[in-house]
DNA sequence: CGGACTCCGTACACTTGTGTATTGAGTTGC
DNA sequence: GCAACTCAATACACAAGTGTACGGAGTCCG
């Protein structure tokens, strides 16, 4: 340790980082560190999170960074939190907020299936956290959150739109795994887009067809 | 350069290997470093391939490899192009042999959602390398060959089963794009395969009911 | 204005990894 | 048997990355 760094190192609290005078050169929040370890993880996977990388990109040496972390596998812990606590609001937010001029089940897809091709750092981010959890305990225990609470969520829709209760739940894996399947060709293929809202579509018709008999209205 | 390596190094036919009186210790081939550079990769992605690494767990220095290979990334282009070279001549031996005892579909399933995942290695090298090519064109461009070849594969299949024409390719890249899916939640959460099975039995519904081309159909 | 605090720069020690040059022990062919 | 060949060991130079120790410029607060 240098002097006597603080477990719990500088909290500069954002609100008030205007009201202070602006120092010459601004200073690096903790926030700013885990954006930039973002970035390289969806331009080259966990593997690519170096220090000394992200330092040069900030712009600063690495003497800032050991002031807000103790080590890079802070930085990783911190950052696969950070990143399972949006996925979670992003699903609570959904739930929360429902659009009366849209079907649910149109929304589940526009979340998982269409909405992440758009944003193509986000998918990668998503896709490097899926293939770090393979060999990361820690990773692994973050992205079972976020795919049970993801399940979670369609299965609910699709009990609301009234399919067989029986059936729910592998239909709400179908969907997901289709999702994800469809990004990780996607990421390598972006000429596959039309067809994937095709197969969008496809699986509508399967979940129609498991209702109780009818029903493309209230579904699509 | 060493001495005057050749650029075509010493290509030891494995088939005389056994006739030849036996060295004292066994004698490497590059095969042998492909196989334990697909090892480090299943472990850990292709960053995890280091020449170091690969020739301690082999019982060798690195001298061994750069005689059999010009440097890391020939070792990587090789190991790429012999993992397309072996899932092409596995969709060409399905298509050769027809197993008159089960269903094409079925054995559709078989290759490309259930084979893989019995076998852990297989499965985790095949998304580690679509890992890689989104970052490594020449990765990019053997996975756009292997998957151009394999949903090919599974439209013609589709075909030969009666799906309505127009929409062949469209199921075909649900199925593959659901299997793909499939894959990469089963490498994290293995507990998930018995409802993998039933999401196959879905699809194989959904491909009944848009075999002799229904008029709902033409909701898409 | 002066101490304490916050944040970053610099310098050092250490580790891991690549690539090259060279040597050297077996093996084969003639 | 002996040269040529095959394959691996060794030693060296070099680069990149981590973590630590310490110094130092700003900044706030009394």
């Amino acid at each position: 340790m240098p002097r006597t760094r603080p477990k719990t190192p500088g909290r500069r609290k954002a609100a008030a980082a205007t009201a202070r005078r602006a120092p010459e050169r601004e200073l690096l929040s903790p926030d700013a560190w885990l954006d930039a370890a973002g970035l390289a993880i969806a331009e080259g996977g966990f593997d690519n999170v170096r220090v000394l990388t992200l330092a040069k990109r900030l712009g600063v040496t690495r003497g800032s960074f050991y002031w807000h972390f103790a080590d890079h596998a802070e930085l990783i812990a911190r950052f696969l939190e950070r990143w399972r606590d949006r996925r979670l609001a992003e699903l609570a937010y959904l739930a929360a907020n429902p659009d009366p001029n849209e079907s649910e089940l149109r929304r589940v897809f526009r979340l998982v299936l269409r909405e992440p091709a758009r944003n193509a750092r986000q998918m990668r981010v998503e896709l490097a956290v899926r293939e770090f959890a393979r060999r990361d305990a820690h990773a692994a225990r973050i992205v079972a959150e976020v795919d049970r609470a993801r399940i979670e969520h369609v299965t609910g829709f699709l009990r609301d739109a009234g399919v067989d209760e029986a059936q729910t739940r592998d239909l709400a894996l179908l969907v997901y795994v289709a999702t994800i399947g469809g990004r990780v060709v996607l990421t390598a293929f972006p000429e596959h887009e039309p067809a994937i809202e095709r197969i969008e579509q496809l699986i509508v018709e399967l979940i129609a067809g498991r209702r109780g008999g009818r029903a493309d209205s209230a579904v699509a």
